[in-house]
RNA sequence: UGGGGCGUGGCCAAGCGGUAAGGCGCGGGACUUUGGAUCCCGUAUUCGGAGGUUCGAAUCCUCCCGCCCCAA
C-alpha cells in the first residue's frame, strides 16, 4: 500500500521508512518544517537542515520519494500556543503529545491522504493492533526501555486506524543494526533529545518571548504560608521542581504548588509531594468505552515514571478520576496520566 | 569607644572544647522524544586577623580589624 512516512532525520524514523519499503509498500517520505527561526541555521533540535539532508539521503539511498511541507503555522497554532499558554496558566506542558495527536496524526494524515495515502508511518516505540471487537488497540512497543505510548495515549481510533510504527516491535539496538544493515548513514547518530522547538534548552526565554506578562515577580512561600524568597514568574517552574529557586534551607526544598492568579509558587519538603489522588481532562478512552464504576490499572503520571497500580473510573465523556494505591510524588498538572492494563494503553488523559 | 550582637567555602547556614552538618550555587555523571524535572558524585586541612589557655579550640581568654542594632 501506499503509506507516508513522517521522517525527522533521525535512526527511528529512517528505519521505519527503509523497513517499510522493503517490505514493498509504496513509501513517501515527508519531513515537516515546523519552526522556521528566520536568521538561524536551526529550525529546531528534529528539523535542522542537516535533519532535513539526513532524511533526504535516507529516501534517495533506500530509494522512495521524500518531500519538506510547512507546518509552521500549524505547529505554532496548536503545540506552541498551547505550551506558551500551559506555562502562563502554572501548568507544565506535554509538547510531544501534542504533537502527536494535532500534527503528526492529524495534519499530516490530511496531506497523506492528498498523496493517495490513508496510512501515516512514524519512528515511535509503540504498536497499534486491531482487536476483534473492532477497536484499535495501542501497546507499549516491545522495547519497554524505549517505549512511547505515553505521547500517544491522544490518538483518536481514526488515527489509530491510520497509524504504522515499523520499529515498535523492535529494539533499539536492533534499529541500529538494521539502520547498518540497510547501509544508512544515519545509522549511529545520537538521539534526540529536549523539546525540538527550543534548540538552546532555554525554554523559559522562549515562553517569555512569546507572552512577556509571564516575566512577573512573584513570591516564594513554605506550607506555612511564609515568604522566604522571590522569583521571576512562574513558567520557570514545574511541581516537584528542586533546582533554580534560589532559596535555602535546613532541607532541600521542592515546588509544591503554582498559583497563576497571584503568581505565587510554594514549596516544602520533599515528603510534601506525594499525593494519592487526581482528575484528569480530555480524556481518551482507547481499549474501553468510558468506565462508569471504578476499573484497576496501572498509571503513569510522567515520562518515565514507574506505572504505579490504582483506580480509576470516568467522571463524565472526557473526565476521569484516579486513585492510586499508594502516594506518588509530584502529581503535575499539564501532565498526561496515562492508564495502563499491562502493556496495552487503556486511556489517557491531561492532569487537572 | 555607653550598652548589645555578629563575623564559618561564591551565597544562606549548623556547630559553642574533641578534631568543619545541611541547603543554594557551581562542576561532573546517570536518565531522556515533555519539564532550567528527578537521581548520583564532587565542591572549606579550615572557621575575620594575631596571640594565649588546653592532650586537643571554629568553639574558652586577650588584643586588633570589619559589620549591625539600641541608646546619645
Amino acid at each position: 500500500m501506499r503509506i507516508v512516512v513522517a521522517m525527522s532525520g533521525g535512526v527511528d524514523s529512517s528505519v521505519a521508512a527503509a523497513l517499510l519499503a522493503e517490505q514493498g509498500h509504496e513509501v513517501i517520505g515527508l519531513s515537516m518544517q515546523l519552526y522556521d527561526r528566520r536568521g538561524d541555521q536551526a529550525f529546531g533540535s528534529c528539523c535542522t537542515l542537516d535533519d532535513l539532508h539526513d532524511a533526504r539521503r535516507v529516501a534517495s539511498t533506500v530509494g522512495f520519494p521524500h518531500y519538506i511541507v510547512n507546518f509552521e503555522q500549524q505547529f505554532q497554532e496548536t503545540v506552541i500556543s498551547n505550551f506558551v499558554r500551559e506555562y502562563a496558566a502554572g501548568r507544565t506542558p506535554l509538547p510531544c503529545a501534542h504533537c502527536n495527536s494535532d500534527v503528526k496524526f492529524s495534519t499530516l494524515l490530511d496531506r497523506a491522504r492528498g498523496l493517495g495515502a490513508e496510512h501515516v508511518a512514524t519512528g515511535h516505540y509503540a504498536r497499534v493492533a486491531p482487536s476483534p471487537g473492532g477497536r484499535w488497540r495501542l501497546m507499549r512497543s516491545a522495547d519497554t526501555g524505549k517505549d512511547q505510548s505515553y505521547f500517544l495515549f491522544s490518538l483518536t481510533q481514526d488515527q489509530l486506524a491510520r497509524a504504522v510504527f515499523p520499529v515498535g516491535t523492535l529494539t533499539k539496538p536492533e534499529v541500529r543494526d538494521q539502520a547498518r544493515r540497510l547501509g544508512l548513514t544515519i545509522a549511529d547518530k545520537p538521539d534526540s533529545q529536549e523539546i525540538c522547538f527550543v534548540p538552546d534548552g532555554d525554554y523559559a526565554a522562549f515562553v517569555a518571548g512569546k507572552d512577556a506578562r509571564v516575566v512577573r515577580a512573584g513570591a516564594i512561600v513554605d506550607e506555612r504560608g511564609r515568604r522566604i524568597g522571590e522569583h521571576g514568574g512562574i513558567h520557570r517552574f514545574t511541581i516537584g521542581q528542586r533546582r533554580g529557586l534560589g532559596v535555602s534551607a535546613a532541607a532541600p526544598l521542592y515546588v509544591l504548588k503554582i498559583d497563576a492568579d497571584s503568581g505565587t509558587v510554594t514549596v516544602g519538603p520533599r515528603g510534601s509531594l506525594e499525593a494519592t489522588t487526581l482528575t484528569a481532562s480530555g480524556v481518551n478512552w482507547i481499549a474501553i468505552d468510558a468506565p462508569g464504576a471504578w476499573l484497576r490499572v496501572s498509571a503513569q503520571i510522567r515520562h518515565r515514571h514507574r506505572p504505579a497500580p490504582g483506580r480509576v473510573r470516568a467522571l463524565a465523556a472526557d473526565r476521569a478520576e484516579l486513585v492510586f494505591d499508594t502516594p506518588q510524588p509530584a502529581i503535575t498538572p499539564g501532565q498526561a496520566v496515562v492508564f495502563y492494563n499491562g502493556d496495552e494503553v487503556v486511556g489517557g488523559g491531561w492532569i487537572d
